[in-house]
DNA sequence: TCAATTAGTCAGGAAAACATGACCATAATT
DNA sequence: AATTATGGTCATGTTTTCCTGACTAATTGA
């Protein structure tokens, strides 16, 4: 049962919590990214992780998935507008100490 | 083991995620805030997992702990510099959808 | 045709977070 | 002297999150 926030923050600090979350979402800011990418770039995380929270931040709203018919097949996920939203907020994360 | 964060904000994301964390930051920007207030005030919380809150939240420098000698001697949690710094781009989080 | 790359899923276990109830110490009130 | 309010701690158990390794399945290049 998901019971709604008692907070308003708080359902965005849950979106982009985790363990790996906010690395891909940071990775996310550059370009569009990719499932063995991410794995790749992200030391330490492993297939499921990962597959769980792209499913998550899809489901929330942040990433789009999006199948692309070029040689070869692949899949990407784009930040969504809901995402483009949170740049600010994160980047000023990152700029305070 | 804390190894540092790979990611410049997951370090201050983690500091504001759990369970009741953001309720009580919430909280604190209005002012102190004491134990047995945010207890009553924070429904469905309880002594363990908000002592230990506060305890986290101290130590990663976001709020001050203040014995007050007066009648009654009591404690108070204080917003620090820190925690000051994080008040507009908490705002933020919550201005959004 | 075989191997590699793509992008995953699934079951099981370990680790971390959270909850519960008992207990404690000090100070103030009755 | 007993009770209430302060602000916790401790041991235990549950629940959630995370990790590991095996497996799947379509596409593509050699």
């Amino acid at each position: 049962m998901e019971n709604e926030p008692a907070c308003p923050a708080e359902g965005l600090l849950k979106m982009l919590s985790g363990k790996w979350k906010p690395q891909i979402f940071r990775l996310a800011l550059d370009g569009p990214v990719r499932f063995n990418s991410l794995l790749r770039q992200i030391e330490g995380s492993n297939k499921q992780s990962v597959a769980v929270a792209l499913k998550e931040m899809e489901e929330h709203g942040l990433l789009e998935k999006v199948v692309v018919k070029l040689k070869p097949l692949h899949i990407e996920y784009n930040l969504s507008e809901k995402g483009k939203s949170l740049i600010s907020v994160f980047r000023q994360l990152e700029s305070l100490i």
